[in-house]
DNA sequence: CTGGTTTGGTCAGCGTCGTTGACACATTTT
DNA sequence: AAAATGTGTCAACGACGCTGACCAAACCAG
């Protein structure tokens, strides 16, 4: 196993800079990389045990994260279409379904029909949902607050700017929407 | 439960201040509660569209997220032992199998007799392993970068120390070991 | 009014990726 | 020789995405 690219395997084929900096290149280069697994790595940790505290109240209620983005996302839109819900989440309607259907019908979300088109089934939470959507929120928020504090109000500000920047045109319209509600 | 905040109701203060303490104390709370949901957005919508990239080329190769996080930090740590990878991604020797032994069969991953304990498969990228790891790093260096360049140095900053901030005890010890191998 | 579109619901089936439980086998340790 | 460890594997299940097909109610345009 002598041949095996040693740790973190310096940028191979880069494509040497052209010209002048090449020594600087290869060091910005490969600081760069070094930088985006790093990147790679704290997303797949973070992520992870930023969800891990909620998913175990999920799972004592036999439901999943999919359950909880409904309630997330209905209680920061309370009154939000099902077609708008779609958009948010990104799914199919299908996959929406199985998670909605039960909530409605253990009476965490309530469904009234829209004023101007009836066709439509304007989503809302019930105390019930509040007070789960609540708890859910209670938990997580202990464990952002954690690490907030240890970063600082000033890398929170950071970790919101790049977090706004890897989300895609899509989503940052869908958040615009959920910054400014009725709009 | 009246108690409970009505909504994402707007701050109607503002920081107000010293003198008010009962009010300032509600504002601050309402602050932290719109902070925090955003953060809960933020983590959702971002998680989604960093991974998104990725994601497509997999598909297109009959994979998923699991091959990409054994590529990854096989990658990132050739010579590691099947124990020590599943310490790292926290699930199941089956859940591993089922991804590990496909990418093993199709040579992506090599797996050597561990040379002290011959119980132990070392796992390490195959060539053909290493171009795919890298196509993926490419994807998601795009797009990482564009976020880090919109967000500035400073933000980067900031933004690692809240992701670091977000892990748990566990994934912390495991970060250390990746960033410093052999050690 | 009629016909087409939109909103939402539902059935049926599939794939990925996590879980538990139970065994098997080689190797190392005691 | 017995016990513990590292790995592999069979079987079954659950959560949560997807596609395709079809239906009903409501809206909207000709």
């Amino acid at each position: 196993m002598p041949a095996m690219p040693e740790r973190t395997d310096p940028p191979s084929g880069e494509p040497a800079a052209t010209g002048a900096p090449v020594a600087a290149g290869r060091n910005l280069l490969f600081l760069r990389e070094e930088e985006l697994r790093l990147a790679q790595d704290l997303l797949f940790f973070g992520y992870r045990d930023f969800t891990a505290g909620a998913d175990q109240i999920l799972a004592e209620l036999g439901m999943g994260r999919a359950h909880h983005r409904v309630l997330h996302f209905v209680g920061r839109r309370p009154g939000i279409t099902v077609g708008a819900l779609l958009g948010i989440l990104g799914i199919t309607k299908q996959s929406l379904a199985r998670v909605l259907t039960p909530l409605v019908e253990q009476d965490y979300v309530r469904q009234t029909t829209g004023r101007s088109d009836r066709r439509q089934r304007l989503l809302s939470l019930t105390p019930k949902g509040q007070a789960l959507e609540r708890r859910l929120f209670e938990r997580q928020r202990e464990w952002v607050m954690r690490a907030y504090r240890e970063a600082g109000p000033q890398a929170v500000e950071g970790f919101r700017r790049v977090m706004h920047g890897l989300m895609g045109p899509e989503a940052r319209a869908q958040l615009e929407g959920l910054e400014r509600p009725k709009g």
